[in-house]
DNA sequence: GATAAGATGTTA
DNA sequence: AACATCTTATCA
């Protein structure tokens, strides 16, 4: 168990946040049970771009990306599966960052290898959109794990979007099995 | 009220 | 490469 990440690690530009939270540890509770799994995929999504859901302004569904940095961002998807963010940078600003995959380190889960997996795995949906994961009696949470050495952080575009599919603002693990899409 | 597209995953 | 399946944003 380690040191829960506080709210300053992510007010940082989201691209940072995006790669820095790379080895970090998603831990989520469950009645009496907390499953922990090594975040190894992330991208970055911010309002100055426009496959960001906070690029044409509030809107109901997004309006939790322009909220304080270290909330959780949780939507549908086509209609069946859910997506993890966590809220970055200011409050006002709209970004967050997209947690794609997680190298299971309880021994009682798996499967977790694409965003809309990793969630149903973890039973996170609606709602827990907006929970604090900087608090550490939060059913949702992150926390300090292994740094990952930087030679071994890929830096690419993000998948499954057509605008903005120029930027690199997708990292994950080199070589872990986890990480959606091989 | 209608419509089209979608930050995905599974199957063929 | 097709499709399952339905919310959301946008327009009328």
């Amino acid at each position: 168990m380690g040191k829960i990440i506080e709210r300053s690690f992510y007010t940082s530009y989201t691209p940072d946040v995006a790669k820095n939270i790379l080895g970090m540890v998603l831990c989520r509770r469950i009645n009496n049970n907390v499953f922990r799994g090594k975040i190894v995929e992330a991208e970055a999504y911010t309002q100055d771009e426009p496959s960001c859901h906070a690029f044409r302004g509030v809107t109901k569904r997004c309006q939790t990306m322009f909220k304080k940095a270290g909330i959780a961002y949780v939507y549908m998807t086509y209609g069946m599966y859910h997506c993890l963010n966590i809220i970055t940078e200011n409050e006002g600003f709209g970004s967050g960052v997209l947690i794609r995959a997680i190298e299971p380190l309880s021994e009682n889960f798996s499967n977790t290898n694409g965003p809309g997996k990793l969630c149903r795995e973890l039973n996170i949906t609606r709602e827990l959109n907006e929970t604090d994961v900087c608090s550490d009696n939060s059913p949702l949470w992150l926390e300090y794990g292994n740094i990952i050495d930087p030679e071994n952080i890929i830096n690419t575009t993000r998948i499954g979007i057509k605008l903005a599919a120029d930027l690199p603002w997708r990292f994950y693990v080199r070589g872990n099995k986890f990480v959606s899409k091989p």
